[in-house]
DNA sequence: TCCCGATCTGGACAGTCGTCAAGAATTCTC
DNA sequence: GAGAATTCTTGACGACTGTCCAGATCGGGA
């Protein structure tokens, strides 16, 4: 099983020595992730991929079982290198002030320049609600997100020397939360939106500071 | 312009008095709740929604322009009614702990009641990310929506004798991810999540109060 | 060079979709 | 009850979908 896929499917043979299919399926993975961006799940159809691909649609079924495997393939391969995004911050940060800087400044970012992808998450999310199919997929993925996040918060709690107020879901629903709102008003007003979303993290990440640490190791939170 | 539609359109004649033609649009927009409810705006079907009606799928567009004036109408006139959810809350309450328990299990309650109402509503909001026609439709309910959280923490705040520390914005961005988080986990784990869900808002509330109030001219008395 | 499996193409299939219109059924008016 | 305006049904249209497949094309081992 390689790094990204879960459920591997087709495989039609296992000749080939490094694997050219799953060169292919990453290949495939971008042009759908690109059209996927930009119309959305219901939207995209699997022609409209093998369009913006170097391929014809019917190489799709030679690489994957079906629609949705592409789809859940390439939703994965995009997280895989997402959820380090933070981690720079979380390391070389020396301050809690600091990390909150780079932390806000790094969401705006990723907003700037990878709307298409949050939008998509989102909507790939949303339609898991309906789609019992999506679901294994999105729940796993939205962990690895909610453990991106809480690196980041537990890291800040420690440099400020408290503790953290309140358990990873929270602070990941919280964040979250914002973190859509200001990719909602994205469209309308781009760097007002950035902005906005930056100064509301300064406000909210104190909010997320409880006592002050216990000087023994490796003290968890209480909640 | 009657209560719900702001986009009215075909409207073949004047001639009834009391507007049996509103009385159908109504009747037609409830049958398409149901369905989009259960379905999602991408795999709801007119023929679908006339099948769970007393109509046949032709009628749609005597009473709509298109399939995406149905659905905002019936969007609307769902949201219509349940902006007012919490006003009970916010005009009985007593005191800042009574109004938490209150809005706590209110919003625990319209889960377990209404989860496919609110999971049509975060589709149709992700949508409007793709599909600019949806976007007014779901900025002005998105609005509505801040408002009504708003009227809850405002008046929480001034029942504890203290400010809200945070924008109108901010506080329904937080909220709201904390209800997505736990409309997405309640298919899994019903019970469990509302409860949590309960608990973490009882966590995050007093987080949105700021400094003691000024004494100023209309101040309620404090507790 | 030839061959054979891997890879890819383009068309076809069966189904679904939103939309429309002709006419039946219903309801209202006089 | 007749006529007219309405409401509603039914069937059709063209476009689009995911999937499949027969055959063209490619590339490496003999």
């Amino acid at each position: 099983m390689s790094g990204v896929g879960v459920t591997e499917a087709p495989r039609r043979r296992a000749a080939r020595p490094v694997d050219k299919f799953d060169e292919r399926r990453a290949q495939l993975a971008e042009s759908a992730l690109q059209t996927l961006g930009t119309l959305g799940y219901a939207r995209t159809s699997l022609r409209e991929i093998a369009n913006n691909s170097p391929f014809s649609h019917g190489v799709v079924h030679y690489y994957f079982q079906d629609k949705l495997e592409l789809v859940v393939y390439s939703v994965r391969y995009y997280k895989a290198r997402c959820v380090t995004r933070y981690d720079g911050v979380v390391a070389d940060s020396t301050s809690a002030a600091e990390l909150v800087d780079r932390f806000a400044d790094r969401l705006a970012e990723t907003i700037r320049d990878e709307a298409p992808m949050h939008r998509l998450w989102y909507d790939l999310r949303t339609q898991s609600m309906f789609e019992a199919s999506l679901r294994e997929a999105v729940t796993q993925i939205d962990a690895t997100l909610q453990d991106m996040i809480w690196r980041v918060v537990s890291r800040y709690a420690e440099l400020a020397g408290r503790t953290p107020s309140l358990p990873p879901a929270v602070a990941y629903g919280m964040l979250d939360g914002l973190f859509q709102q200001a990719l909602l008003a994205y469209g309308d007003e781009p760097e007002q939106t950035l902005a906005a979303l930056a100064a509301q993290v300064h406000d909210v990440m104190p909010m997320f500071l409880g006592g002050p640490a216990q000087a023994a190791a490796g003290a968890r939170p209480t909640v």
